[in-house]
DNA sequence: ATGGCTGCAAAAGTTTTGCACTTCT
DNA sequence: AGAAGTGCAAAACTTTTGCAGCCAT
């Protein structure tokens, strides 16, 4: 059974992570980290993810971190279209989200052009450009032979 | 003094738009329309400038025309940094934004890129998409020179 | 040991809803 | 007249904050 030792490897590497900041490595912070590599979530579900893990941990410290997270640009924010904020591990190449409106899936997409995009309205608006978020929205290639 | 009669055909013009989508064209109705017109202002916001042409109407008021409005795709939603949403009303040309960290300022851009990026991410990932949503964000040219 | 972090509870802020009343058609 | 829309107040939600105790460093 390595599913232990692979968790224990996990936790140490989000404690890594977090030594590299100067923030304390607390069990929470490790947790949250890790929770957040799993996708693209809410704090809502970040906390109940977390809570799964350790019974007692606040939905303010889920906040908090995720706000930390930010400043600190080891998460980014992201901005689908429903209520509340998404977090995501800050990605080292700059990538993208498309949306099913049908089934909610979120795929990430990267593409040169997105660069292009961006040096070409640098230049035109005369604008330092520090970051491109791009979000499309529509149907997935499974909803639209369902919904034939 | 033409003014008056200005916003008289204004208020019709909104009222017009509201009668083609089936809507029963209230004065709030036709006064918020007119006002996310200025450009992309949040509810609260909204809520404010209504409040200054007519005292009683109710942020309630504002929230439901808004989701309304939306539903109808007679506005969007936009997603700032920021807590709250914005909307403007529907562009018939698809454009996108450009933010300033700084001071604020938001700027429209188009660019043709972008459909050609639209075009080549619903090829490679066989989606039909929808809608496309370009955020940049980062410095404008007077931040620029004055952070000197 | 000590300052940063946490949990808890309460506050603040945003958005939605129920209901009686008003207004458009 | 009848249905749709509004205002008000209260509820539901999301996010922030104050504070006493806890725990990484």
């Amino acid at each position: 059974m390595t599913s232990k030792t692979n968790k224990t490897k996990a936790l140490e590497s989000n404690r890594k992570a977090l030594n590299v900041t100067g923030l304390r490595a607390t069990s929470q912070r490790a947790l949250i980290l890790g929770i957040i590599r799993r996708g693209h979530l809410d704090a809502d579900e970040i906390y109940r993810q977390a809570k799964e893990k350790q019974v007692n941990i606040s939905l303010s410290t889920v906040y908090r971190t995720l706000r930390m997270f930010k400043k600190l640009g080891l998460v980014a924010e992201l901005h689908f279209d429903e209520e509340h904020h998404h977090y995501e591990v800050k990605p080292f190449a700059e990538h993208h989200h498309l949306v099913c409106f049908s089934c909610g899936e979120v795929m990430e997409f990267e593409s040169p052009l997105s660069k292009i995009l961006k040096k070409s309205i640098a230049l035109e608006k005369n604008f330092e450009i520090t970051s491109v978020e791009i979000r499309m929205t529509g149907y997935c290639s499974k909803c639209r032979t369902n919904k034939s």
